[in-house]
RNA sequence: UGUCCUGUGGUGUAAUUGGCAACACGUCUGAUUCUGGAUCAGAAGAGUCUAGGUUCGAGCCCUAGCAGGACAACCA
């Protein structure tokens, strides 16, 4: 975890998975242990919901002096790849977390997993079934109506046995017949219909190769895991509920001793503004609606990452949303709190302009660079200061200039006096325009009494704003991001796509931007406040010949909002 | 004609397990400020899905409703 002692702490009251841990640790019936497990699919790449999920299992251990497994579920060899293992963990690692040596594979399990099947149909409790799915899928009823029991079902347990072993010997193609389990295809829950529990795919696994063309289902695999992890707390989302029953059935039919772990649901992220299933996001990628997945607008990790959201802010975010049984929407707004609040504390100082507007200070010397001291983190001191240089002409941001302001507009225009910060007092003199009209450059006068940003006589301005020079900078591509979507909740329209809703102006790029020198060197992903602009950091598109900067979110702004009234 | 889950300000969470609804974000004032940021002070905004009931007292307990969600992949 983070060392950092400007670290916020997020109170918080107990959550109701801290209130069942609790009351089961004055029950001792868990003899007191916490032990959980973040047990993503290799099939894609984290999102902000899986973030939660982590914060909630890695937290939830740390809290309760506990441990956290990291699993993956790989038991779909179709879908699942060693490149998403890798960005997981790297995911993973970046939040914060760490798993020890306790990184787990479902298909480590395949063995013991095969061994228990066996066991269920010498007990008699699973069976062979000949059928095709959609026989299978249509005696499965519906959810008001109970299935009817496949022809297969009373077979002997030798019969089965048999049947079993040659499907795991490669002796029938895929399709052919699957394992199923015996409960009750009378059961209000359809998850305990028979549930299929092995099926033939002979796609080569990422990690066991060819050794198997039998793998397991998802209920047959997830809790026998838990309960060989002597896992105590399996925390997992709102639509597992139904599952509950059946993941409990085959914990009785393994467990041997008092311990069994439990099942605990809790509602997954919906953010505002935005998709989270992983199927919409690999669309997104797939049809390039955004540059892959750690494009900065996606609500990965590795897209929260490389837009400049800090692990720290994500997991104060985490905790400060709660975790309950309410399906909700968490407003993006309080996601850009959470970094807004961590990189005030942290982010150094710097000057850019994103618009330039070119301003001659005509009665500051030619040819003179005067060091002006500046102060790296006013929420730090220790951050201490920097001296940026200053010319007879400099860049201001354009709209912080106006020919004809209206009242409450308290920055340059003619006859003004605004402050440049840290240097002078200035007064707009002049305004020159192109033949269209179009302003293409300001004179203003200085006051050199007022170096350094105060006037000796105590004279007030309305207004500071900020410029850089224009020969000493650095010249820079800045991308300004929005929101993906313009609509609150792009799937949540039934008849409508969700790429309906998409932004068009998502993303801006701004290709002639100037920031003063202090950013020469700076490493990919290094922090800065763009004073009175907002938090940007350098995307690892940037060479040392052009710097790329990306807006992670803009300052609050109540100037904006003065302005819409 | 099912099973399971969930209903508290605009949003998200809380309420010492029955004691006159709190916190955060957002919104709005004002102060302060060399960032229209940050900070500080304050305000508005819910009477807890509905209707009954128990109780001196109910967001918490009981009854009956209503609303929303999940479940019918050889996905996880």
């Amino acid at each position: 975890m983070s060392e950092n002692k400007n670290e916020t702490e997020v109170v918080v009251k107990k959550n109701f998975i801290q209130q069942i841990i609790e009351e089961g640790i004055k029950e001792a019936n868990l003899s007191g242990r916490v032990h959980t497990r973040f047990p993503p699919e290799p099939n894609g790449y984290l999102h902000i919901g899986h973030a939660k999920s982590i914060c909630l299992n890695f937290g939830t251990a740390l809290k309760y002096g506990g441990l956290t497994n990291l699993r993956f579920d790989d038991t779909n060899p179709s879908k699942e790849e060693t490149e998403y293992v890798e960005s997981i963990k790297e995911d993973v690692h970046w939040l914060g977390f760490d798993w020890g040596d306790r990184e787990f594979y479902a298909s480590d399990y395949f063995d013991k997993l095969f061994e228990f099947a066996v066991a269920l149909i010498q007990k008699g409790l699973a069976y062979v079934d000949d059928q095709d799915a959609e026989t299978i899928s249509a005696q499965k009823g519906t959810p008001t109506r109970p299935g009817t029991e496949s022809p297969f079902r009373a077979r002997t347990a030798e019969e089965n046995l048999d049947l079993f072993m040659r499907m795991k010997a490669g002796e029938f193609d895929e399709g052919a017949c699957v394992l199923r389990a015996k409960i009750d295809m009378a059961s209000p829950n359809m998850h305990m219909r028979d549930p299929i529990i092995y099926r033939i795919m002979k796609t080569p696994h990422h990690r066991t190769g060819d050794k198997w063309c039998v793998y397991p289902m998802y209920d047959f695999a997830h809790g026998q895991s838990d309960y060989w992890e002597g896992i105590t707390h399996s925390i997992c989302t709102l639509e597992f509920e139904v599952h509950r029953p059946l993941y409990d059935w085959f914990i009785d039919q393994l467990k041997d001793s008092d311990y069994r772990p439990r099942q605990i649901e809790f509602a997954r992220l919906n953010l505002s503004y935005t998709v989270m299933s992983k199927r919409k996001l690999l669309e997104l990628v797939k049809d390039k609606h955004v540059n892959g997945w750690d494009d900065p607008r996606m609500p990965t990790i590795s897209g929260l990452r490389r837009r400049g959201y800090t692990p720290e802010s994500i997991r104060n975010f985490s905790e400060r949303i709660g975790v309950t049984k309410v399906d909700g929407m968490i407003d993006v707004a309080l996601l850009e709190h959470s970094v807004r609040e961590d990189l005030n504390k942290s982010a150094q100082r710097v000057m850019g302009v994103l618009d330039p507007l070119k301003v001659v200070i005509t009665t500051y010397p030619e040819g003179l660079v005067e060091e002006m001291e500046a102060i790296n983190n006013p929420e730090n001191p220790e951050a201490g200061t920097r001296l940026v240089p200053f010319t007879r002409e400099i860049y201001i941001e354009r709209d912080d200039f106006m020919e004809n302001p209206p009242k409450k507009f308290f920055r340059l225009s003619p006859g003004t006096e605004v402050r440049l910060r840290y240097a002078y007092f200035v007064t707009c003199t002049d305004v020159i325009k192109d033949e269209a009209g179009n302003i293409i450059e300001l004179h203003c006068t200085h006051d050199p009494a007022s170096k350094g940003g105060n006037s000796p006589d105590g004279r007030k301005v309305k207004s500071t704003i900020h410029w850089v020079s224009t020969t000493e900078n650095v010249k820079a591509e800045v991308r300004l991001y929005d929101r993906l979507f313009n609509d609150e909740d792009p799937s949540g329209h039934k008849e409508i796509d969700f790429k309906e809703f998409m932004n068009p102006d998502s993303l801006q790029v701004l290709p002639n931007c100037y920031v003063e020198p202090f950013v020469k060197g700076a490493k990919a992903l290094d922090h800065f406040q763009f004073e009175r602009l907002g938090y940007f950091n350098i995307d690892p598109d940037s060479t040392p010949d052009t710097m790329v900067f990306n807006r992670t979110v803009q300052l609050r702004d109540t100037w904006s909002k003065e302005k819409n009234k």
